[in-house]
DNA sequence: GATGCTATTGCAACATGCTGCAACAACTGC
DNA sequence: GCAGTTGTTGCAGCATGTTGCAATAGCATC
């Protein structure tokens, strides 16, 4: 396929990636590597099985789970839990940032470093603690929503 | 125990303040409230789920999880996830906190208002976004955990 | 290209919750 | 006390993951 690959797409280095870990280059993991490569922004796991499952009928949540674990390791995705705990993915996320979301109208929005960068901050100076802004996720009401009430 | 008990225990009010919303006092919630009021510190709804049936075993999971949504209604329980996005339920806070946790050993601290002022602050300023501190639950690599890398 | 090591898969079972619905039972008002 | 209203319960089923285990199949090496 004489397709022209504009940026310099991390997806084609994964196989070797694995494999330099001792791990395995997959028919399933290729399906999963191929939904995500269409994917931008948050997607829950369990809309990428669903995805997966479009491609190849044939796949068992499992194994996404546990290839989304090893991608995870490698920095290709990362997660987070929305409002109800549950799984937030977010692939190749271009500058890491956390999550804001609204327990009125649900709306999300991003936490970037800089917003985040006092709280990261008064957790290092008073407890060597190491945030993983990726990972955060901070609920209230949006100003629309604290309005209302 | 010379402290002062500034306010009366909260729980024989719980079936009046029931009852003025036009809920009911049922013997299942008898059993939670019987477990919450010997709970200190946070549980994971399993866990509750297990204590009430040690009172009486025929309780039913359902009925305890929309018991505590009641519950944190009226402001007895409040609840954030922990690291795999389980519930962590936090009975009668004493003071309004977040929840810090390490992906390393597992270990969890809480993040008090004063922690927390610096991000509160910067999300009310930057969006007019309220946050729910008693939700937040903060990932990363506690001191020990971070240099052992 | 065949071989062997072992990572990975598929499957079944489990964990933790949530939801729809019909039967039941608190409470209110008489 | 009794009846009616309507909030609750129990139950079954679903949603989202995780885990143990035996069978399978990458891939490094020869
Ligand atoms: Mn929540
Ligand atoms: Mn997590
Ligand atoms: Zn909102
Ligand atoms: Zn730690």
């Amino acid at each position: 396929m004489g397709e022209t690959q504009a940026a310099p797409e991390p997806w084609a280095e994964v196989p070797a990636r694995l494999r330099a870990r001792g791990l395995r280059w997959t028919p399933q993991r290729r399906t999963l590597l191929a939904v995500l490569a269409e994917t931008r922004g948050h997607v829950t796991g369990a809309e990428l099985v669903e995805r997966c499952r479009t491609l190849d009928p044939a796949t068992i949540p499992s194994t996404v789970y546990r290839t989304l674990d090893v991608l995870e390791d490698l920095g290709i995705v990362r997660h987070a839990h929305g409002l109800d705990g549950r799984e937030e993915f977010h692939v190749l996320p271009a500058a890491d940032h956390g999550h804001l979301s609204c327990s009125g109208c649900h709306g999300t929005w991003d936490v970037d470093a800089d917003d985040a960068a006092a709280l990261v901050a008064v957790l290092a100076e008073r407890r060597g603690f190491r945030v993983d802004l990726s990972h955060l996720s901070v609920a209230g009401l949006c100003k629309g929503c604290a309005s209302e009430r």
